[in-house]
DNA sequence: CCGTGTGTGTGGCTGTCATCAAACAGCAGA
DNA sequence: TCTGCTGTTTGATGACAGCCACACACACGG
C-alpha cells in the first residue's frame, strides 16, 4: 500500500515548500513508485515528519487534487486517484531537462568543467541509490537546512 | 568594462526572480568572468531585457549590495564592488552540488537511468558553450516562459 | 445503544515576503 | 537649461506559511 518514500525539502532552495511536495509525488507517480489507490502519508505525518506546518501540506494535497493526482478522504488519508495519469515520457524529459538546464547555467557561469560538472552528478546519482537500498522503513523524508 | 553575460530567469521554476539574478552575478565573480570595477547593465535596462519591474531589479541589487557584491551610484549605474569577494573553492563546490543534488532527486524519483541523465547533462552543457561563441551582445537574456 | 478516544481532513486568521506600478531625485552632456 | 540617462522611495496586491479551533470517521468499552 505504502511504496518507499524519500520526500527532500530544500529550505534555502527558494522554491515554495508545497510545491517541492508536489512536485516529488508528480514525479513518483510519473516513475510508477506510486500508483492509484496508494495510501500517501497524512497531512499530520507528512508534516511532522518534514518539520513544517500541516497547513502546507494541505496546500500541496489540496493543489494535488486539483491537479487530479491525489484523493483526500475526510477522517480516512489521501491516497493516489484512481485515474492519476502518469506525465507522458515527452513531459518527464522536460522535468529532467530544466533541472539540467538549471545546473549548466549555474556551471558555465562558475566555470567548472564539463567532466568535474558530470563527476559530481554522478556522485549524487550513486549517493541517493545506495541511500535507497539501505532503506527499511516505508517512507523517509529529509529536509535540507543547509549549513551556511 | 561590461563582459559577456548570459542572465537566464526560470518563471516556472518558483524560486523568486530576484534570487535567481542574484546568484548568477555571484556566480559570474565566483567565475571570474564578472570583476571588481565592471558595470553591470542598469536597473532599467536589465528590467525591461527581462521582462521583469524595475524594483524587482532594485531588490536584487540591493541584496548584492548588502552583501558586498555590488555597488550602486545614484545617476552613475551599478557596478561590482572594489571588494567584491569570489566565493571560495568550496563554497563553489556546494553551489553546483545543490543543483546536482536536486537533478538527482528528481531523476531518482522519476526512474531514470544515470545514463540517461548524464546525456543530457551534457547537452545542456554544450548548449550553453555553443550558444556562448556565436554570441555576440556583451550582455544577453533569456527567460524561460515554460509552455505548459 | 451510546460515549469516548484517536486518527483523519477543514477552515479562519495573521504575519511576512515577492512583485508590480508610479511618482521622486541625482548626474551629465547638448 | 533641458533632456535623457541613472538610482530611490512608497504604496497596493497577492502568494506563502504559520497558529489554532473545528468537524468527520472509525474502533473500542461500557
Amino acid at each position: 500500500m505504502a511504496p518507499k518514500l524519500h520526500l527532500q525539502i530544500d529550505d534555502r532552495s527558494g522554491v515554495p515548500v508545497y510545491r517541492q511536495m508536489m512536485d516529488q509525488f508528480i514525479y513518483y507517480v510519473a516513475g510508477g513508485t506510486l500508483r492509484p489507490g496508494d495510501q500517501i502519508p497524512s497531512i499530520r505525518e507528512l508534516a511532522a515528519a518534514l518539520g513544517v506546518n500541516p497547513t502546507t501540506v494541505v496546500k500541496a494535497y489540496t493543489e494535488l487534487e486539483r491537479a487530479g493526482f491525489v484523493e483526500k478522504r475526510h477522517g480516512k488519508g489521501a491516497f493516489i486517484a484512481a485515474n492519476a495519469q502518469a506525465l507522458t515520457t515527452a513531459e518527464q524529459e522536460d522535468a529532467l531537462r530544466r533541472a539540467a538546464k538549471q545546473l549548466a547555467v549555474e556551471a558555465t557561469q562558475l566555470h567548472m568543467s564539463t567532466p568535474k560538472v558530470i563527476d559530481v552528478v554522478r556522485e549524487e546519482l550513486g549517493a541517493l541509490s545506495t541511500d535507497r537500498a539501505a532503506d527499511e522503513a516505508p517512507v523517509k523524508f529529509a529536509v535540507m537546512n543547509g549549513g551556511r
